[in-house]
DNA sequence: TGTACATCAGTGAACGCGCGTTCACTGATGTAC
DNA sequence: TGTACATCAGTGAACGCGCGTTCACTGATGTAC
């Protein structure tokens, strides 16, 4: 029997969730760029090819670390449409609920520069990552979200059914367009209250819009 | 007198104007992150190093880049307005010449992914590049040509002028946001006949959200 | 209950890549006298 | 008109960086008998 000197063992146990959550950590403070498994595996503190046990190459590891971000951004819209005061009328209900959606959007955007680029930053399709991933606690993404918010819409009566088809096209790129410009964008210098000004005006424009 | 025997002299004489070249080819087929001194140099038979003589360092060959990009698209978009039809309808004529702002914005990021990323690919304001630099014929940078089309919209009736304050902000976000989605994002993969579609959704919605 | 052996999960050294940047230099050009 | 000299615009070698990836390996674990 060896002699166990060390809390670290020779097998790490979670060494795939360990790389995860540093790839995580470095996405956050830098962006997808910055998840290298060279990196990931100095933060856990296991040598860089130790990383190929769980890992077929670097994009691997970068795909789960943008399943995790995108996860977070669904549980951000939920957390917002949560905390909602109750409203009696389904139609206001209905549009606070999408309302929140965009909030929630901007809010990840602003807050988790980094997670919001990574989450966008493997090349999928609209449903990224298959089904059950990159979804928030309901099982929905982040896409889904928006779609079903634009549903109720439709359900309460505000949202003619005929404009319903692609009505994500114009919810997603008016927000998706507000974030980018604010992170990476000519409005990244915009003062705190122009940007809430900003952020007014395009949810305002997408709801009459509609 | 030495014998020249070479058409390519020690000086190079326009050695800058090269390397700009060089690096707008390389943002063109690559983006930005493939503006780099040493591919430029070697497009233009220079040694790596003489491009300091030149610009103090990579940042400055990016940005130089940068501006061409964005005065390529100021260019697209005065291109698109002046191949409009004529209308007597003064509010006709605003609203199109508009719409051309943003399809040539969206035209732009379709056929020159790569020059389209490189120019909001430098930390600036605005009205980056200060004044004179990343515009078109006219003197004026994309967004000064979104901000004149609003103008004229205002001025012909069509936008009520208490709606005009923060109009760029509604307009900008929806067709970056589409753009976004459509180069890098999630929706890269849609085929050209929806990609029309959204495309005409995304400009409806902001045009009656206005 | 013991043991041989396959398998799994790590290690450490090394290679190659392309980059930015610096150094000491040389060839070409222009200008004051 | 000639010439010394400053200045400008290149060259070539080198350093250091961090990465992805591969190789041969070793320590730990589990399982068939």
């Amino acid at each position: 029997m060896p002699i166990v000197t060390d809390a670290r063992p020779y097998h790490h146990g979670r060494l795939r969730e360990a790389l995860v959550d540093a790839g995580l950590a470095l996405a956050r403070a830098e962006g997808p760029d910055a998840v290298v498994l060279r990196a990931a595996s100095r933060a856990a503190a296991v040598s860089h090819n130790a990383a190929y046990r769980h890992f077929a190459d670097r994009d691997e590891l970068l795909r789960a670390v943008a399943e995790r971000c995108m996860s977070r951004l669904a549980l951000v819209m939920e957390q917002r449409q949560d905390a909602l005061e109750p409203d009696p009328d389904p139609a206001a209900r209905a549009l606070s609920r999408i309302d929140a959606v965009g909030r929630a959007y901007l809010e990840f955007a602003a807050t988790e520069p980094g997670w919001f680029r990574t989450a966008f930053a493997v090349p999928d399709k609209v449903n990224s990552f298959g089904p059950g991933e990159g979804v928030g606690a309901r099982g929905l993404s982040p896409y889904a979200l928006l779609g079903a918010g634009l549903d109720d819409l439709v359900e309460v009566g505000v949202l003619p059914a005929e404009r319903r088809p692609g009505a994500e096209y114009a919810a997603w790129s008016a927000v998706h367009g507000l974030a980018m410009l604010f992170n990476d964008g000519p409005l990244r210098d915009l003062p705190d209250t122009e940007r809430a000004v900003a952020t007014q005006i395009v949810l305002d424009v997408v709801a009459r819009g509609l």
